[in-house]
DNA sequence: TGCAACTACCTAAAGGCTTTAGGCAAACCT
DNA sequence: AGGTTTGCCTAAAGCCTTTAGGTAGTTGCA
């Protein structure tokens, strides 16, 4: 018996890697352990179940995500940061397309009250306060973002940008544009 | 032996309400046979795999989505076009949550090419020529309509927005009036 | 109307994933 | 070194998928 040493953490990242190999919904308990040469049943010692594998995936991804966006917004106010912000997110999903889609996950509410989603919206509220909108709506320009974001990076993961000549790069910085337009015209004075 | 009926359609309606009710990844070959009062390996006579069945369902909430689509958008143009689009969307997402995610499944080209997919672009298409846009940008807005609407429900459906006390509706009117704007603000003239 | 052909549903079985229970041996702690 | 902890194991049950081959309703044609 040679012991590999699983930890929690140790399945949680190899998770998110073969998340990036095979799709997050091809992620098993099973696929898992064969990546460790490893029965199946030495998993559960370390995560609950299966739903606690992705949640933690989850989580890792949202963790990951959260960091880089904060790096790229670093220093950066307005339209820059707006730019930074959004490509930070769709840069990280043609680089990591199945940690991507675990970030996406549905958490029950007290898990995703305590991930790092909270930062994600927060960072977006900071971005905005560059636009001076007044409540309720920088809660509106906060789910457009959000809603934009995941939406442009989803329908392109899905390929369905792929029949047209257009580059989807030009869409997209049309599309951020069109977004630092709007808020700039949205602003309180 | 009774003898119920199926056939391919009555078995995509019947996973199509399924999906509503247990959700659209919970769809399985095995529940629809239960459904039924039929062992599973009945149902392999009409769909090829559980892939298929799938691909039914979403081609059907795809051909169902478009119609209602259709019907809303008949005889308006410009923003109350865009605004009867828009809820099409979300109503249907409310209304039918597992058919809404079955719409969204990846199809492979030829699949996507010979279902309702396509109909949906030409709708989007159709009310943009209500904003006078030059292309390219008309396919820069065709896909920041559908990130904004698919990324919105789907935001919603996940839960994202229940936190706030900010009522959705009015999020989502903001969100659409705001498009309405900008994109006449994009117009040609 | 009766029989042949078709077809709808069945039983059986193999393979994969999940999850729990209980066992042995490696690693740590004193 | 001895005892305890713990990491990985075997075994087994349950559910889902899919294929192969059988039986009995149903249909169509003479």
């Amino acid at each position: 018996m040679v012991r590999v040493g699983l930890t929690p953490d140790r399945l949680t990242r190899a998770g998110a890697e073969l998340a990036d190999e095979v799709g997050f919904d091809h992620v098993t308990v099973s696929a898992l352990a064969r990546r460790f040469g490893v029965k199946v049943a030495s998993l559960y010692s370390h995560v609950k179940n299966s739903q606690d594998l992705k949640t933690r995936i989850a989580l890792f991804a949202l963790e990951e995500l959260a960091d880089r966006a904060a790096d790229a917004v670093a220093g950066r106010a307005g339209r820059d940061a707006l730019i930074a912000f959004a490509d930070t997110y769709r840069d990280y999903a043609r680089e990591h397309p199945g940690r991507y889609d675990a970030a996406r996950l549905r958490l029950d509410p007290e898990t995703a009250a305590a991930s790092a989603g909270v930062r994600h919206a927060q960072m977006t509220r900071a971005i905005l306060r560059g636009y001076d909108l007044t409540e309720p709506d920088q809660t509106h320009a906060v789910r457009m973002l959000g809603s934009v974001f995941h939406g442009y990076v989803s329908l392109e993961m899905a390929g369905g940008f792929s029949h047209t000549a257009v580059d989807p790069q030009e869409s997209w910085s049309w599309i951020v544009d069109s977004l630092d337009a709007l808020l700039r015209a949205r602003a309180a004075h």
